[in-house]
DNA sequence: CTCGCGGGTTGACTTGGGGTCAACCGTTCG
DNA sequence: CGAACGGTTGACCCCAAGTCAACCCGCGAG
């Protein structure tokens, strides 16, 4: 049994570095929210470093989880609609009370370099996304080609994120919608009426996620 | 005059910042790379943060020059492919040897706090850039809403850059032409034939543009 | 019962980086 | 000449990461 004090030290971690970055928090910090020593830490960890790949590690499967529920949970027969329902999620993780980007992104500037365990750490989890929507698009779609459009997609995501963190623009998702829709339109095949739609600019599906809305992060 | 020492510090902190992270460096490397003492440092800059606000202020208008005169010689009298030609621009940056993501989005993610002022300049860098493409799809675009077609190609470019440094994947600027490819179209009038190639992989600005290749940074 | 062990404590310590200070040096320019 | 400028050295402070020794407590097993 992994202790719940490492536990509860890799939550305030998450809490703590999502919101001010690795760098800019003290261990003592993290420390003082579980009420624990110093030394006591580091008969759990080896290092801060250590303890911040786990909280990425909880992060990751956490958010994967997430992501594919919710993408579950917006289940419809129209495919076109089933691909937008994606920036639903996306728009619930950007509206959040506390949202500071996505954490990986965050964590790959903060170590740039390609080699380093956060950036991989980073690099990976990226990848897993990717595949979720490419199984999106694989299953419930008629896309022409859906692992490009899967690409495509993420791209957008992404930038929606960063997008909305660097200006603060909470216009950022619906920006992010309309390129959507752009290019859902242009993969798509040319049936169930769902194809010349392309700039409308509010997805169907924007009113059908009114939850707690708190405690998430891309 | 500033002093020349001045500006070889500003110039070693952009570079030393910019591949390994602001917090990462300190401030004795950039001291090395300029061979200078601490003291006389300190006679500079008030701080490594006023250093490093020197140094985004100095990448920030380089950067615009840069992107207003690479764009402006891309001049070619179909609109859309002069709009296609940001992403020539966006490719160069994304393929130069030091490539380490947008230096901007970096220091913003490493200061998630938006009231901190390295995150207040990235803001105001990408407005600026935002700016800079919105003149180039008013003046010479036939775009239906220059302003909406400016913040999604942006977005699009954010996306380019994060995906790139993040994942390591060079495709990504293919991907965000592909999916700028649909944005354009899908906002162009159907005037000069420019209007359904929206899927076509591959702009035919591409190779227009073979210089030296060295030293860009989003 | 006691021994070991897991989880915790304190306090003193080292190392490294940001930043300060006092004192000194050489060049240039009015 | 002397002030101002750009630079030096070396000692110093503070803070955060990380280490170490010593001690405490509860608990299950021999």
């Amino acid at each position: 049994m992994p202790s719940s004090t490492r536990r509860r030290l890799i939550e305030a971690a998450v809490r703590r570095f999502y919101r001010d970055g690795f760098r800019n928090v003290g261990i003592d910090q993290v420390l003082a929210d579980v009420g624990i020593s110093k030394t006591a830490f580091y008969k759990h960890f080896e290092s801060k470093d250590e303890l911040m790949l786990a909280a990425l590690e909880l992060k990751n499967i956490w958010l994967q989880e997430t992501f594919r529920d919710m993408i579950r949970s917006h289940g419809g027969p129209d495919p076109a609609a089933q691909l937008r329902g994606l920036f639903d999620v996306v728009e619930r993780v950007i509206n959040s009370d506390e949202f500071q980007g996505c954490i990986f992104v965050n964590v790959a500037m903060e170590f740039p370099l390609a080699h380093e365990p956060a950036h991989l750490a980073a690099a990976e989890h990226k990848r897993a996304i990717e595949s979720i929507v490419r199984e999106l698009a694989t299953e419930e779609a008629n896309a022409d080609d859906p692992a490009a459009m899967a690409q495509e997609l993420c791209l957008i995501i992404e930038g929606a994120y960063v997008t909305r963190q660097v200006t603060g623009d909470p216009q950022s998702i619906e920006v992010a919608r309309r390129v959507a829709n752009s290019v859902i339109a242009a993969r798509l095949q040319d049936r169930h009426g769902a194809s010349r739609d392309a700039s409308t600019n509010i997805s169907d599906g924007s009113k059908r996620l009114l939850l707690t809305n708190k405690s998430l992060s891309g």
